[in-house]
DNA sequence: CTGAAAGCGCTAACAG
DNA sequence: CTGTTAGCGCTTTCAG
């Protein structure tokens, strides 16, 4: 196919017969160009469709007009509601999003930043994977100067900023309303140690106990992993065992899913038997057998709001009128599963 | 943030002693280099963490590695998963994914490909948008003169491969299913009627009827729309009419999402009085109360096998060795709420 | 107000 | 096997 057709400024320039740089610059609307000459450059601009070559002029100015946001994976409701808020406010200010998924995986998220070594993107917005046994990788982002916003998934030793939900406190209250619930044996499921949204929501948990003078029992806290099957047998182990609690609190939403299919398997009823509260984007909890209580974390509103912070770190860089840290709260949506 | 920090040829050159061609070649692996002038090249840019430059390299030779992804949404199971197939392949190819949601809205789908004239990608995987009065504003894709790959939501008339399921065989299976289920009455609800997927559905819905001897009664073939509330609404006027039907099939899944809504505010029993089925990539359907009888896309592997079409397409330009229509077969897993 | 010229970093003839 | 050179299309001084 022959790109020798596409528009160019000196295609442009040679027809209206004028130089390059006053094309160039009559579509950029400077004050050097005469109004009448500008309404005809971009007249025939209109006309033969020009759309400037992105490489030309990022390679020259030095920017991409580009982001890039990293995450885990993306058939998973919070990550593509925060998504959505991310192109949202990416498309008002004219940029370009480029999508990279790290499947939980360290060795694609360390390579798949340094590829962005190299000027392809203005700025990074980063959803860490669970699989993050030292967080040394994280280096690379400091070396590659550009804005970086974490969401969600941060880690917490970095300086860049940071866009999550109120982990600690919505743990704690999602224990609160289980003990509420008259529950003793409260277990905690979690997929990842390394996370800090992990040990924040754990903590809160465990602080909850306290608080409620439930001694805490190390053996309710039930580390799953990220591959459904092996959580599955995990979560139905830990359920049939004689370690069995009166009430599950997911800290992620797989989790409560693998919960509610244990049970259906081996019998046993919620919230009779089992109460169950877990973090969730599920648009289909209240429809749910029985309607999951959750904690609906705001996911759409902290990727646009860790875009929006980016979007002011990369457009007046010297500025440090950005917040370093936003915490949007998360909401307790009590349903049939925790009923008493 | 010193962008002239940046390692690039010259620095490798320079530092090196050899031209930047050599040292590019070198890097490129050209049978022209000597393989210890290669050793050389090859540590110094790693020990400086090296990355070429995309936007001179793409100014220069006419690619960019990257392909655009255009969807009407993205917190959608359906497309969710298929982004996740796209992605898999793309990164496999060493290609990155710029993602550019329409919304459903003409004006951005258009105002999206008109800015991919420029070469910024090399091709193109679209589904369209439902708001597709005409399907003129598609003809600027074949002016791009870039390889497009149409996926589920595909523009019959063009000429573009496209990656489909077997709409209208589903449909046909899906309305059968329940008319085996003794329904009598079974309605059809839809969103957009310029979509083929839409037509096809419900092509295979009439035919379905036809061959078993129910009267087709257009008063059962339901227009919603892509707003959640006003298709609530409309679904729950159509179950309180006189004009209800003992069975639903829905053309997608946030119809059926509704209907649950619905018959649990007007306290319709599913499937005592009214049987549900519904195109689906819902993970949850099985937990739902009732759990709901899906017809599931292969939506992940429509991504894929959209994209590795594409990428033919795009690294082997002459030979037309890819098929320009490729249907992977959904599946029919009858759940409660077609018992009967 | 308009134009000439340099150069962003890389690739690809073409020479040597 | 290595180096020189000429651009890709655009932006941006700097001259006029």
């Amino acid at each position: 196919m022959d790109k020798s057709k596409q528009t160019n400024l000196k295609t442009l320039a040679k027809e209206l017969n004028l130089s390059i740089s006053t094309v160039s610059k009559a579509l950029r609307d400077s004050y050097e160009i005469g109004q009448e000459t500008k309404n005809k450059v971009k007249a025939l601009a209109d006309k033969l469709n020009y759309e400037p070559n992105p490489f030309a002029s990022s390679l020259r100015r030095k920017q991409s007009k580009t982001i890039a946001v990293i995450i885990p994976e993306i058939s998973n409701n919070f990550f593509s509601l925060a998504i959505d808020g991310i192109q949202v406010i990416a498309q008002e200010m004219g940029y370009h999003v480029l999508t990279y998924l790290t499947h939980e995986a360290l060795v694609n998220e360390i390579s798949t930043i340094n590829h962005l070594r190299n000027g392809r993107v203005d700025g990074v917005l980063i959803s860490i994977c669970s699989e993050n046994g030292n967080n040394s990788h994280l280096s690379v982002l400091d070396e590659i100067d550009i804005p970086v916003v974490f969401f969600d998934r941060v880690y917490e030793a970095s300086s860049f900023a940071k866009v999550t939900t109120d982990d600690y406190e919505s743990g704690f209250k999602a224990t609160e309303h289980l003990i509420e619930a008259k529950c003793k044996r409260i277990a905690f499921l979690f997929a990842s140690k390394h996370l800090s949204i992990t040990n924040k929501r754990m903590n809160g948990y465990i602080n909850a106990l306290e608080k409620n003078n439930i001694p805490f029992d190390p053996r309710l806290v039930v580390e799953c992993n990220n591959d459904n099957d092996q959580s599955l047998q995990i979560v139905k182990d830990f359920l049939l065992s004689d370690n069995r609690p009166d009430a599950i609190f997911a800290s992620i939403e797989k989790l409560a899913i693998a919960t509610y299919h244990v049970c259906r398997e081996i019998n046993i009823r919620i919230p009779q038997d089992l109460k169950v509260i877990s973090f969730s984007n599920l648009r289909t909890a209240s429809l749910l057998a029985p309607p999951l209580s959750t904690i609906t974390q705001p996911a759409f509103e902290i990727g646009r709001e860790a875009a929006s912070i980016l979007f002011r770190q990369i457009e007046k860089r010297d500025l440090k009128d950005y917040p370093d840290r936003v915490v949007l709260k998360s909401t307790l949506i009590p349903r049939e599963s925790t009923f008493f």
